[in-house]
DNA sequence: ACTCGTTTTCAAAGCGCTTTGGACGCGGTC
DNA sequence: GACCGCGTCCAAAGCGCTTTGAAAACGAGT
């Protein structure tokens, strides 16, 4: 069924050598005999095994994505997919293919040391990095070459990384709703221990300060990104004797917790609760079509996989390449959910 | 830094043979020595080289995943991150990996003729099936074990699949929504060519056949399940002379649009309009807590991953199985989002 | 005709593992 | 003492590819 090396080369009258020469295109070899090789090789559907290849050449021509997955409540990012449509465009573009290899709790470490020492991939890319990520020195010192989607405060070890101008993006957010004359914002942050979480509480303190007004922890809460969070922590500020005119929020998908929360207390969104949410531009959740449906901070995570590939491609094939940084900036939309801050009653 | 058996087999005073042999759980080895090799292999953390293991064995110790995803609008199936998360555990406990190739509109047929050429994997898992599906056939004669996630109607070729009770679970909600007096119930089902949707479809069909009522193809639409799509096929409807009071959704994220919808019309969904959704069990979506956001039918598409998972694993180790089928029967959750039909004004 | 440089081809080694087909030592049997 | 069986180990072949080092073929130059 499946045709190798020699059995092609015996069906040529050719070595084997020539033969693999010809079709990884060597100069050494005549044009027409490639042309020949090259003929049979389509004919009879010939494809190196994988296997043997990677094991003369050294290189799996694999990258490897290592997801922590929480025993618990099992919960997968749902940013996942998309990064992986865009990354996975450009491992084919390059030959690549890529792995996954689900991690329970935390002992990341054994994974990439495991995938080091088998050899199944050339390179790594790493998601989600928190503040002083443990695993950035880890892999420096595997000598296993990785990239970072995010950055890592705190972190010294050097490495290459593509990230959403976090800080900036929720700064702009903020004063964007300051100057619709909101005072009461709120922030309904991701988990803070991850670095963009704690970046984009920077910039919303940032805002705030800047504009005298004082924090109150009443408004601010972070957790996981989901809608059930979402809504809780709206609903429950809602409830406040002084509740938000405004809120920022993480994701989408947060956002569309709000957005029950606040219908549920028969408000009306953009009117007596403005929301603006990070949109990570995923496939499956369009933020709406020509006007949005949430005014939000875009940048597309798509774009970040495909970025991130490359660079960690670039990587491989030169080792000794120094570090490089991408910082994308997003893109303030405005939608339908924001508005001017309505006057308070007795105010 | 990485150390190979050779080298494992030289610091033991042993024989490759030996070593191997001690490792992979041979009994032709003395208990003491396998101990000696044992204790040696973790103190150099010796991993055999997987590659090198691949060609020797024969067994890529891999699963393969095509991902189609279409060029133009990058739209990839939000329930992918999930069904790999359900799938990567049993992966994991077998000793397998998985991989991902992402392939373009439809030349899937290539995709895995390579993987199979290549031998870099040893069997593949199909998801999304259509009515008819070209892949099953394919797959069969290409001698690739493989499993589908859903079924495909009018393939003759037989398969092991796992599946939800589409049928099923879509005529009960239909009647539950008739017997809660409900008349004019409309159906937002997924693209019908899919063959989980086509079965969707049959049930509501079949339920409302069964209760004598005319099918009102203004009631009935088809299209890929996103937010934006929901809140669209619902707002036109709602715009209707005679508008549904129930409606069916396809997924989780549909409904959030046909909910957006449904606000914006100013109306209360629930009371104003029931909502019945298809709930995929999403880690990220979970569909509230003790009460549930929507009614909906649920089965858990990290379980179907985990089945699937299995059964290849299975195959994959006596390919000469006779194909196993799973039927999964989802649950009907009852949640805010459905109540009596409501008085129509001038009837 | 002979040499020499180039082009073209090949035999063989090697990647790191598994596995076949012995080899070796030791005790028990006849 | 010869033989067998058993437990334990090993040398070497083989998986399918790349790549090194050398050989053959070919023209051109003298």
């Amino acid at each position: 069924m499946t045709i190798n090396l020699k059995e092609l080369a015996e069906k040529l009258g050719l070595s084997q050598t020539t033969v693999s020469r010809a079709l990884n295109g060597y100069p050494e070899v005549n044009e027409a005999t490639r042309h020949r090789v090259q003929q049979a090789a389509v004919e009879f559907n010939y494809r190196p095994n994988s296997r043997a290849k990677s094991l003369a050449t050294g290189r799996a021509m694999m990258i490897g994505h290592v997801i922590p997955i929480s025993n618990q409540h099992e919960m997968v990012n749902p940013v996942f997919g998309d990064f992986v449509a865009g990354a996975s465009r450009t491992y084919a573009h390059h030959g690549y293919d890529m792995m996954f290899t689900r991690v329970e709790d935390g002992n990341e470490e054994a994974a990439y040391r495991l995938l080091k020492a088998k050899g199944s991939v050339d390179g790594v890319i790493i998601q989600g990095p928190s503040i002083n990520d443990k695993r950035i020195p880890m892999l420096h010192a595997l000598e296993l070459p990785f990239v970072v989607h995010g950055r890592s405060t705190e972190t010294e070890t050097p490495y290459t990384w593509v990230d959403v101008n976090n800080t900036r993006a929720f700064r702009r957010a903020t004063e964007f709703l300051l100057d619709l004359g909101h005072r009461r914002i709120a922030l309904i942050n991701g988990l803070e221990h991850m670095d963009f979480a704690r970046r984009r509480r920077n910039g919303y303190v940032a805002a705030l300060e800047n504009a005298g007004i004082t924090l109150d922890p009443d408004l601010m809460v972070a957790g996981e990104m989901t809608e059930v969070i979402g809504h809780h922590s709206m609903r429950d500020m809602l409830k406040l004797d002084n509740p938000p005119t405004a809120v920022l929020t993480a994701s989408m998908i947060s956002a569309l917790g709000v957005r029950r929360a606040i219908d549920e207390a028969g408000l009306t969104i953009g009117r007596d609760v403005s929301v603006i949410t990070h949109d990570d531009d995923l496939s499956y959740l369009k933020n709406g079509e020509n006007v949005p449906i949430f005014t939000a901070t875009r940048s597309s995570v798509r774009k970040a996989g495909e970025l991130l590939a490359e660079l960690l491609i670039d990587h491989i094939a030169d080792p000794s390449l120094s570090p490089q940084n991408k910082l994308l900036e997003a893109e303030l939309v405005v939608g339908r959910s924001t508005g001017p801050a309505p006057v308070r009653n007795g105010s």
